[in-house]
DNA sequence: CGTACTTTTGAATCGCATCAAATCTGGTGG
DNA sequence: CCACCAGATTTGATGCGATTCAAAAGTACG
């Protein structure tokens, strides 16, 4: 093994130098467990190796808005130069959660152009997926939107559920009554079925019109 | 003066290095222009001094998603080291447009440390808004997404209209008519004014709860 | 075995999309 | 200046789809 930190994910391997990497410290982190509360100061950034975080904020009526639902990568990271955090971050499904702490973040970005520019690309493709999360938002069919997660974001019509369907109604922004009965009504017209924990959308194109 | 670059936008003068400001051209765009097309290859990035220009995609059955709305700020930026654009960019209003190749910027950026901290800065806080913009679209009902822009865009309770209610229905996510008579509604309950180009929230907060 | 949570179905209601049509507006050319 | 046109604005009627409230059944976990 060529890396000596194994312990952390390829991916941040391949992101992070090596100075930082030896500063990074991996834990598991059980459902229900928060990584920060919005208003608070940002003093490390959480990547998610595995299993699942939501950032969510409370609306105005107290309810609850899924900003992100993140399996994979960085949580909060816009706020690496703001004074606080914008939202709450919890974990929904037990997960490995590698810390790097801010001031060491901030420094290496300082005198490792190629750090900063692997970084922005980074930045770059959260902001593509974003831009992504508001076209499916802006859908205002529940198969629609389902369809067009599916699209994006699964691998051959194929979406892991880690969380369970009432999770993904929060991040479609429906009620989960309303994405059970439409994942109801697509398995019965055979173009979805469910495998385990996950979507899998059958290519009969009958429903794209 | 002490910038020798009096064309470019303030905002625009404090990002870049001065080696760039130099090689910025600023021209004038006329409503209906095209920045950009999806699929084409990005050589310039483009900043938005003023006007109002908007990224769109054309959903499955043809019809327009709007991504963003910018009167100020680059767009595009999301495709700084993309192989191709993922949205178009039209010209709503006559517009000041400044063009960075990016050739040059991604040099600056490789040895300009500074830079690319604030290049970094920028993006952070168009992910904020773009979360934002997710966080409104999960609203359902016309009348709180349009309150919700209003407190997050908004300047005290202004919010410039550049380009129509119709343009801004489209970044709502809802159809024109519906914005119409919820604006009017609003009007005839006393909790909005439309002066000139821009809609005024009043603070009686009849609305809130 | 009980508790908490997800999943599932049902019925009533509400808000928006849709289709349609009329009016208003700014800009163009005669 | 006026006729004219394209686009924005405005109002109306109808239907669909999601929300909401409610309740029951399934499931994981201590």
């Amino acid at each position: 093994m060529s890396t000596p930190f194994a312990n952390v994910h390829k991916e941040l391997a391949e992101l992070l130098p090596e100075a930082l990497l030896a500063a990074c410290e991996t834990r598991r982190a059980k459902k229900g467990e928060r990584l920060f509360l919005a208003g608070t100061k940002p003093i490390c950034m959480f990547y998610v190796g595995s299993g699942e975080v939501v950032l969510e904020r409370l609306g105005r009526q107290g309810e609850v808005v899924v900003l992100q639902r993140a399996r994979h990568g960085f949580v909060g990271e816009a706020s690496l130069q703001s004074a606080r955090y914008h939202c709450d971050a919890r974990v929904v499904v037990n997960a490995e959660i590698t810390t790097v702490e801010m001031a060491p973040l901030l420094a290496a970005m300082a005198h490792d152009a190629a750090f900063s520019a692997r970084w922005i690309r980074m930045l770059n493709a959260e902001l593509r997926r974003l831009r992504l999360q508001c076209e499916r938002l802006a859908l205002n069919r529940v198969q629609d939107r389902l369809l067009h997660l599916i699209e994006t974001e699964g691998q051959g019509g194929r979406l892991p559920l880690a969380a369970g369907l009432k999770s993904l109604a929060g991040q479609l922004g429906v009620t989960h009554e309303a994405l059970y009965r439409c994942v109801a009504g697509m398995e019965k017209s055979q173009c979805l079925r469910r495998e385990g924990a996950a979507l899998v959308w059958l290519a009969g194109d009958a429903i794209v019109v």
